[in-house]
DNA sequence: CGCTGGATTGACTCGGATCAAGTCGAGTGG
DNA sequence: CCACTCGACTTGATCCGAGTCAATCCAGCG
């Protein structure tokens, strides 16, 4: 069976059959969890590391004011912070976008698996160096990009990283988000995306219909977005 | 002599004596390094992780089109990513903005102290969550926040973060940040931060002038700042 | 004493928010 | 099978926060 998780951490560090072993124990027992639900709350004291191994999610704040700031989304193989458990209290909150399978993997035994396996230690280190320069971009877009690069660029960012687990064909990908959700990523309203979002369908860069999100020009799309796909670490140091 | 960074942990985990003792020969060595000079590019190869000793510097990033987003501010006692040295090449920039004096460790001595202090270890995983959680911050306020707000919320920021390290007296905190600056770290243009100052002047909140920072009603700006302290993890879990 | 880089202010423009109607599609129940 | 409903998407009209352009102002300094 698929395990997500563990095809990503492989594109990081070479994993040997023990590393492979140890993680498809760890997160072999995965739970379903049902549409717009919480994983966890801000506010919530942390639980155990969890992984996303099927279904989309969405880390979110909401303001005193009750403005939602989404702040980055996972996709099956992402997860969230290796640590998190050294903190007191969630910052933020987790939900569910669609129907997902998630695997739990305990404090202690987390430990364990950094501790006996280096390989798989460093996979997941670069993992979340990975997910901090996605947080720079994000933080680049907002405070510097029009909103019409801003789609584009997050739209480049999603698609890359379906790709890379096999989410894709050629042009198209099925991105469950609304465009509710799409602003609130994107810090603008809901009405002004459907405009952008009608203008980059009209200029023939992209389209989104019921769910599915069709790259009609990706030379386009990445210029206009300014994207540069290395922050999404293709090129990853080799040595030891 | 005072070490910030050692001081810094220490408000995050319990460090013996043997801790200390690691912390201070590895950061024993410091360079000087002058005002407005780079540390590290976009593009570069990674080097050692580095610690700031004294003096401020900043995270940045440069888009084609030349404008500049700030993505961190770095004080005294701030240490960049403990993995840096994972990637092949960075993602952003850091440039000082003061003078100031840098210790590096390098990248096996820093395994070594992972390894070997356990104490060390989750102090600066702690002090890494911090980081993201500021991050998050920065997200929420360039989504969601007016620019009265983002001005108050990273003032604020600011403010708690050098009253950890000593860096402040009641009210009042030297803060060597041009408008120019300040206004690349909150997605606005110099003109418009130089109005919002104004304004926040005027409503008697808070003054800068010649690099020193005012806070005339700390209530007032925390207030307009929708600011939630525990993201800066006062709050850290207790237990082992 | 004039030069220079930051800070300040004014006049004008424009991107994106707000407010207000619709429209469309997928269920749901009669 | 069709009317009803509800949520998500679209579109238009208007408003306002923030950007742009262009002068100064001012302190520090060679």
């Amino acid at each position: 069976m698929a395990n997500r998780y563990i095809d990503k951490l492989k594109r990081f560090a070479t994993l040997n059959e023990a590393d492979v072993a140890e993680l498809t124990r760890a997160t072999a027992r995965g739970r379903s969890v049902k549409a717009r639900h919480d994983l966890i709350r801000e506010g919530d004291r942390p639980g155990p590391v969890f992984v996303m191994l099927e279904g989309w999610a969405f880390r979110y704040k909401i303001l005193p004011n009750g403005l939602r700031q989404v702040l980055a989304h996972l996709m099956p193989g992402d997860a969230c912070d290796l640590h998190i458990g050294l903190l007191a209290e969630m910052d933020h909150g987790i939900q569910t976008v669609t129907k997902a399978r998630i695997a739990t993997i305990e404090r202690g035994e987390m430990e364990g698996i950094l501790e006996r396996c280096p390989g798989v230690a460093k996979a997941m280190y670069i993992s979340q160096l990975v997910d901090e320069g996605t947080m720079r971009a994000w933080i680049t877009s907002m405070g510097r990009r029009s909103s019409a690069e801003r789609v584009a660029h997050l739209m480049s960012e999603l698609y890359l990283r379906a790709r890379n687990i096999g989410l894709t064909d050629e042009t198209h990908l099925e991105v469950p988000l609304s465009q509710s959700l799409l602003a609130d990523s994107l810090g603008m309203t809901a009405v002004h995306l459907n405009r952008v979002l009608k203008k980059l369908r009209l200029d023939d860069a992209i389209t989104i219909q019921r769910g599915s999100l069709t790259i009609t020009d990706p030379v386009k799309l990445a210029q206009m977005a300014g994207f540069d796909e290395s922050y999404l670490h293709r090129r990853l140091r080799q040595a030891a």
